[in-house]
DNA sequence: ACCTGAACACCGTTCAAGT
DNA sequence: ACCTGAACACCGTTCAAGT
């Protein structure tokens, strides 16, 4: 049977899951689906492109309708869904970031984040501004939760193991405690800051019209 | 003469600088400098080791003490810099964020950034975290800046080109006007966001003891 | 101690030619 | 329309052997 762009993408998102990013080649890929690398050139026109399908899958569901009546649940809501979507795939956050960064990946969830600033208030530009500053923070906190969770499950690599070159500073060392917390709270308190933020530039601008 | 660890550096740098990373590769390097691939690797363990130490050349400066009196002032004054710092070198940025990720950079700058936020009157727990959170959205802003104005300058793509799969959405077209304002007003909105949550979270500490 | 020469095991991408 | 075969121009890394 004919291979179709659905199975690239499967046969892609099965690597990804199983032996991840670094691992995803084109001829790994080519090879698992019994066919000569060549062939996915006729389905995607470079492997750029076939990354960014597949975060926009990762995406898919993450800015469904919110069913909430604050527009700080509306936030929270769509951070942790983006979180958990990450989460749900290996690699999956480094995949997405990197495929945002190279403009690969519709900004559907962006544009949810600022949909949910301006019903805060927020002016229009405002609002895209806030939405970018959350999808940095989500991103940023994810791929770092992700490559840490990776890197315990892979075998309780030391931070001096991973980098010889670096003296272990002594500020670094109290780190622990704190990196073991619960992700979800470690997550929410900067999640708190932002609202915690764009609250107050509310207040600011509704006190003196 | 003999080649030393800061002569691979320094051609690491002028190749990252004219060329970028993504052509910032061990034979390129080794060419660049009369010597054979294999050379590379008695000074340098790995291509990650050398590109964290790349990196921590780049972050040199900006965790230098910081003279201002006030809590806000030292983080705005930490962020600019960092900010600029990875703007003073092409796909620097890029290059530090992916470091960071793969943790072979020192994180002298979010522990500058941890300082601040313990000077400010959070505990210590919540002085990590928000340093994090302010990191990623450094580094998130940068990296999008830097990578917004690299593709401007080399030949201003539109987002249909690069992007030719994705049907340009309604709402993206309005981005445009926000995207053209001047990057450190968008960089400080972000900013501002942080420190005025940082600010609502110590009034609600400092109120009821 | 520091580097060469040469290999190993890969990459992404292109494209004439086949069906 | 969809894919094969085969090539092109690269990668990072290792390691015996040289000086």
């Amino acid at each position: 049977m004919q291979l179709r762009r659905g199975d690239v993408l499967d046969g892609a998102m099965a690597i990804l899951d199983e032996f991840g990013l670094a691992d995803l080649t084109m001829r790994r890929l080519a090879s698992s689906l019994d066919v000569q690398p060549g062939a996915l050139y006729w389905h995607f026109p470079n492997k750029q492109t076939l990354l960014g399908a597949l975060a926009d899958k990762i995406l898919e569901d993450v800015d469904a309708p919110v069913d909430t009546r604050t527009w700080d649940g509306e936030f929270l809501e769509l951070a942790h869904r983006l979180r958990l979507a990450l989460l749900a795939h290996r690699d999956g956050a480094e995949l997405v970031s990197a495929t945002y960064a190279s403009r690969m990946t519709n900004a559907r969830v962006r544009e949810s984040f600022a949909t949910a600033g301006r019903r805060s208030g927020l002016s229009r530009e405002h609002a895209e501004l806030a939405s970018y500053s959350l999808l940095y923070y989500v991103l940023g906190h994810t791929v770092d939760e992700q490559s840490r969770a990776q890197m315990e499950s892979a075998g309780a690599l030391t931070r001096a193991a991973l980098s010889p070159d670096a003296p272990h500073s002594p500020i670094a060392a109290y780190d622990e405690d704190l990196l073991d917390g619960d992700p979800v709270i470690r997550f929410d308190f900067g999640l708190s800051l932002f609202i915690d933020g764009i609250r107050a530039r509310l207040k600011e601008t509704t006190h003196h019209p």
